[in-house]
DNA sequence: TTGTAAGCGTTATCAG
DNA sequence: CTGATAACGCTTACAA
């Protein structure tokens, strides 16, 4: 039934454990049996048999990308499928496969961490969760097992002691809100998602606030809108503070959904963006050049992100440049379209 | 470091074939001493080790969730993300690992479906993808290992060999028109997906056209409008078809986006809806709630749907109930909210 | 350059 | 009811 390298080593008349040394790639075996074997292999439509090669030390070719419950919830989840999607195809092309799973157990709220730790399934962590235990984080310590913490830093856990990739979030708010000051903006609002378990929107409201100041522009606590990052909150800001909106001559959406609520009401009520209002977005969602006008948006870079994000992970379980940690922050950039 | 049933067999003062009896909950072991071992296998953090326990015969506890490349391009990916997302839910539940896969490799072309077969990597398939080559089922059909189809039929392997969980999209397509109608429309226009990839458009189509006929009501190609997945393509309907829009009281959107672009430009437009003209969508998308006004839709039971495959994927494992194929077509349903 | 043999952690068979 | 022991497929000293 299913081909092992014993199977080989019979036809190819030698050992199993030349064989097994062949398709590792050693370099004690000559070109010519390497060949040979490596051949025979294709044909027969060889592949090594995960649980042997994990149990005998080797690599289990898994990775786990451990998110957050909550991210399954549609709003929040728009820019994350979108990060998943982009691990998915770097790990592909790596030869990894992802096992995509929550953090905690739904219901025992047992730590999927940790059982994959103990059943030795994978080869390394990506997180994409800023709310890990320091007991996991201290178990995957323990075990050796590489990690890297993606877009959120995590809580519980000194940032020093993880390989992470995060966009600066910040900088982001402060690029949205230096953006509107240049076109001419003076009173500018900014409307955020109260999801209250992440703080990207703090960080978002601080960059803001830095633009601000730099430009000598007061700070007002009550020019800070926190709704629910939909777009029907987008689209009724209207009907929820319209005295604000009246006296401001710009907006910073932290995110594009809410943003895209807005544009479509601005227009049903004739106000002309960028005219009249200027707006920005947050994510550069696909859903940005669907709206009309076509939303200014920051941009994170998934991509990038993931990529590497990806090599990284790879390269620690291959044990390459593991000595230090490697933290990067990722510069969002400013995308001008034609809502500024 | 890792503690394995030796260790336990150790503590406990017992064999370890013993500690494995009783883990895995065998009849010959005697209450006292599973209690026992139980417990200790708890006080250390036990977990059996996957590769090990694969190697000897047992199941991995991994699942392959096999899909198409395309559904990562936006667009068609809204409700197929929300499928992978209550598929791993239910997973979770009945604690297995999934792991999310193209069917080919991205590059290579390599099939990922004889690979994981080939490493031994599952205990299963779930198959949301229609192009399955004919090859791939057999040499799944010849490893033993369960399959389930979902979503859309195998185009290279007959349904009758299969365990399928579908949805009836030409009921679909039916019940949209059939309520169009009964609310008193009688020039209904059809807009579809110009996705050539997949046939579920043309079997709604054949709904369509079924309900009209069935009410005496003239089907007319021209009427059938394949446009991109897209908001902006249903935004503007209005400037591409104006004369046919003109002449219709009613509108079936085989996607919701499409539906929630028209509906935006419509109001934009003064068109009162559903006063003057009728609108009617598909997916259920969580979007529908957010259009104004809210979206008549034919929902999809995607929870359904994840629930059953996953479900019956664990009773193949088990070996239960699998003497013959379970075939299932779920009904869609018609969500009445404002726009009809 | 290649073969032999031990070992990884588990399950299953066979005795007792 | 429990314990030895072999076997699963692979890697890796150690020998040749």
């Amino acid at each position: 039934m299913k081909v092992t390298i014993k199977d080989i080593a019979a036809v190819a008349g030698v050992s199993h454990s030349t064989v097994s040394r062949a398709l590792n790639d050693s370099p004690q075996i000559s070109k010519q049996t390497k060949d040979k074997i490596k051949d025979i292999a294709r044909t027969m439509d060889f592949e090594f048999n995960a649980g042997a090669r994990s149990l005998s030390g080797r690599k289990t070719g898994n990775i786990a990308v451990v998110y957050k419950a909550s991210y399954d919830q549609f709003g929040s989840s728009l820019y994350i499928s979108q990060l998943f999607i982009e691990l998915r195809h770097f790990l592909e092309r790596m030869d990894m496969d992802a096992i995509l799973l929550e953090a905690y157990h739904p219901e025992t709220g047992a730590s999927n961490i940790s059982r994959l730790l103990n059943q030795q399934k994978i080869d390394g962590f990506l997180i994409v969760h800023d709310n890990i235990t320091r007991k996991d984080y201290d178990s995957i310590k323990r075990s050796c097992l590489p990690v890297v913490q993606l877009h959120l830093p995590p809580m519980y856990c000194h940032k020093e002691e993880l390989d992470y990739f995060f966009t600066d979030h910040f900088l982001g708010g402060y690029l949205a809100t230096e953006h509107l000051i240049k076109k001419g903006c003076r009173r500018i609002l900014t409307v955020l998602s109260n999801d209250s378990d992440s703080d990207e929107y703090e960080l978002r409201t601080a960059g803001y606030r830095q633009a601000l100041e730099e430009q000598g522009i007061r700070f007002e606590e009550k020019l800070i809108i926190p709704v629910d990052c939909t777009y029907l909150k987008g689209y009724y800001l209207f009907n929820t503070i319209p005295e604000l909106i009246a006296n401001v001559d710009g907006i910073f959406f932290q995110t594009d959904i809410q943003a895209f609520g807005f544009l479509t009401a601005a227009r049903e009520r004739g106000i002309r963006i960028p005219e009249d209002l200027k707006v920005v977005g947050y994510d550069d969602a696909p859903i940005c050049e669907s709206t009309i006008p076509q939303l200014t948006t920051i941009h994170q870079p998934r991509r990038k992100l993931a990529e590497l994000a990806c090599d990284r992970i790879i390269d620690l379980i291959n044990k390459r440049n593991n000595e230090s940690r490697i933290q990067e922050i990722l510069f969002p950039t400013l995308v001008i379209r034609e809502s500024t």
